[in-house]
DNA sequence: CCGTTGACGGCGA
DNA sequence: ATCGCCGCCAACG
């Protein structure tokens, strides 16, 4: 029983700890899809709401909020959501990476 | 079997 | 700093 790719991805996501984040391409390295920073977002974009994915703690490499008009409202849910979680946004709209940035133990996640 | 559809990231001008 | 360009590709009808 081979796992469908977006279900690899959504499961790394589910590893994200409560008020931390990550950044799209540091999820498609820890699914074991270097360089398909892409291919995560095409995931979440098509998570569903009754769905455990804690999509909102994921964000682009430079720390933003990936906006996009098709998310309709979703994009601003998503840092509702995540000042919730106790993590402050410089008034430029950016979270500071550095010091939020989730830190997996990488022997969690060796291989396939 | 197509064609369409999208939350990225890195690099150069 | 801010653009544009391009590689990347699974899911769905």
């Amino acid at each position: 029983m081979v796992k469908r790719t977006y279900e690899v991805i959504y499961e790394t996501v589910r590893k994200i700890p409560y008020g931390r984040v990550a950044t799209y391409g540091q999820i498609a390295d820890l699914s074991h899809l270097p360089g398909r920073a892409r291919l995560v977002g095409y995931a979440l974009y098509r998570v569903v709401e009754d769905d455990d994915v804690p999509w909102h703690r994921v964000i682009n490499a430079q720390g933003r909020v990936s906006e996009s008009p098709v998310r309709y409202g979703n994009d601003h849910l998503q840092r509702v959501l995540l000042e919730a979680e106790g993590i402050p946004f410089r008034p430029n709209g950016s979270i500071d990476l550095k010091a939020y940035r989730w830190q997996p133990d990488i022997t969690e996640f060796l291989s396939p």
